[in-house]
RNA sequence: GGCCCGAUGGUCAAGUGGUCAAGACGGGGGCCUCUCACGCCCCAAUCGGGGGUUCGACUCCCCCUCGGGUCACCA
């Protein structure tokens, strides 16, 4: 590559705007960690007015998994992360996959080697474990070859790979937004491969690179890199690039000891919607774990939470991911929603139980808002609709509402001709005549609706009351119901 | 093990030298009430340990402990 192309590359580079970038191996799927760091680095971009992009990270040739890409793409669209640029919105600086940019990273690297901060190194793959203990990068015979014996043995046509020329003297710092100033001896630091054999770059090379020839202003990563990021100064430095800021986020922890992951077993965000959780509750819980805005409010929309945003205010610790928490927001968000909006939302579950098209999905709904934490647990709130439970008499007795089998019986009994005569079938009309049969009889109102209920419902515990589970069922039912109660109670 | 980072109730956390150490989830109790739930009220529960610095430390420094990360031709 001659230096014009190099010019052009660097041309190409935006500037004066925050750049941020989502970069995801599609190796799997999205994970709460991965959906976390995704949100906080949209929140940096879109805070400052920026760009947002996303690109894919593809050079494991070995790890690629069909359709994780799909994956990203649906996830980030879901979760109202939309990107600026990106292998499918195009851009200024792409391609935005790495295997399709796989030309411009060796023209680096060369020039590295050139600028004396790199060297082909032509040892043997290192047998895995093999250097583990105290390994501290012994002294790699290639790191001092003269040019001349590297060339005989290129030509020879011997594979190769670059390595990373790091001194081995002094320190680097390098400076985190959130962590601060972080020192390490560069003894510590290895040589390492910028690009593989396979001609491909290593993740920690193509991120520098194209993080570069991208404009990316910010880097937004998971803080299992924090201690390779002296590294990636040494490559800037090299390279006489501007370095960015990095933002190292702490992981997401399924307990004190263990990340989220997809091997224990942990939801990753499909997992959760599929189990009934809101989209927007997930997001709003996700962007709390490990960042705290300051205040007392907890609910943020996705676009309160650009807009509240501050990185500075990332935890340095990791956050133990807690469902419960999350289920409780996700309660908070149904409850939020329009009767229409979370009728829409409930009826496939309420179907799921509920397959009597006679029974009014729209009523049930309305019982349910306020009692449903996540969706998935609407089914088994209503199974007594389709079909009635075969209960057991006891039910009847509640020492609360002072009722027992002999006073249900004789309620049910009053109360059936009532019903039958009843001029209009609705929630008033039900509630009208009950009130006023019990105030008639005497007796409290929590007397004459126990039993109709648990003759209606076959159980203790119902979502609304009698009137309104009688109402849905309608007036034929409700008596066929109540029949079988005072047969049930004859015995 | 070396190196790097971290440490406030069970969990998420506010707090940046002087506070009776916020708030939320969860837990306990109560009220409301046609069951359950919702809503409302109240309660219990935290600065890992030890040294300093200071008139005064959760806040600053050091050590210990504990936790996390990293030490791949994986990202």
């Amino acid at each position: 590559m001659n230096e014009t192309w190099f010019e052009e590359m660097e041309a190409r580079i935006p500037t004066g705007e925050v750049r941020t970038r989502f970069a995801p191996s599609p190796t799997g799927y999205m994970h709460v960690g991965n959906l976390r760091t995704a949100l906080y680095t949209w929140c940096i971009a879109r805070h400052a007015g920026g760009k947002f992009l996303l690109r894919i990270e593809d050079t494991d040739q070995g790890r690629l998994v069909e359709g994780a890409v799909d994956v990203i793409y649906k996830t980030l669209a879901d979760c109202g992360l939309d990107h600026d640029e990106g292998p499918d919105v195009g851009g200024p600086v792409g391609p935005y996959v790495q295997t399709e940019r796989r030309d411009t990273y060796l023209p680096y690297a060369r020039r590295l080697v050139e600028l004396g901060h790199a060297y082909y190194c032509f040892c043997e793959k290192s047998a895995s474990g093999e250097d583990s203990g105290d390994f501290t990068h012994a002294d790699d015979p290639c790191r001092e070859l003269d040019a001349a014996e590297v060339q005989r043995r290129l030509d020879a046509g011997e594979p190769w790979v670059i390595r990373q020329k790091i001194p081995r003297t002094g320190t680097t710092t390098f400076h985190d937004e959130i962590y601060g100033d972080v020192t390490a001896p560069n003894v510590d630091l290895d040589d390492q491969v910028l690009i593989k054999r396979d001609g491909l770059p290593t993740y920690n090379f193509a991120n520098v690179v194209d993080d570069h020839l991208m404009g990316i202003t910010h880097v937004v990563r998971g803080s299992e890199y924090l201690s390779s990021a002296p590294k990636y100064n040494l490559l800037y430095e090299a390279f006489g690039w501007e370095i960015p800021r990095y933002v190292h986020c702490s992981p997401v922890m399924r307990d004190e000891h263990n990340k989220m992951s997809k091997r224990h077993g942990d939801p990753s965000y499909e997992d959760l919607v599929a189990q009934g959780y809101l989209t927007e509750a997930i997001v709003n819980y996700v962007a709390l774990l490990g960042w705290s805005p300051g205040g007392e409010r907890e609910i943020y929309s996705i676009g309160e939470l650009a807009e509240a945003f501050d990185m500075k205010r990332i935890s340095k610790s990791p956050a133990i991911f807690d469902i419960g928490k999350l289920t409780w927001l996700n309660a908070e968000y149904i409850k939020a929603m329009t009767p229409e909006a979370f009728a829409a939302a409930a009826e496939p579950w309420i179907r799921r139980a509920v397959t009597n098209s006679a029974y009014d999905a729209g009523r049930i709904a309305a019982l349910l808002q306020q009692r449903t934490d996540k969706l998935s647990d609407i089914p088994e709130k209503l199974d007594f609709f389709d079909t009635l439970p075969d209960y057991s008499p006891e039910l009847y007795v509640h020492k609360k509402s002072k009722c027992d089998e002999e006073k249900a019986r004789d309620i049910l009994r009053k109360l059936r001709p009532r019903l039958e005569a009843l001029p209009r079938w609705d929630n008033e009309t039900l509630l009208g005549c009950l009130t006023g049969a019990a105030a008639e009889w005497e007796v409290k109102n929590a007397l004459v609706m126990w039993p109709l209920r648990i003759a209606a419902a076959g159980r203790a515990v119902t979502p609304g009351g009698a009137t309104e589970i009688c109402e849905i069922l309608g007036r034929e039912e409700t008596l066929r119901r109540v029949d079988i109660a005072l047969e049930k109670l004859a015995k």
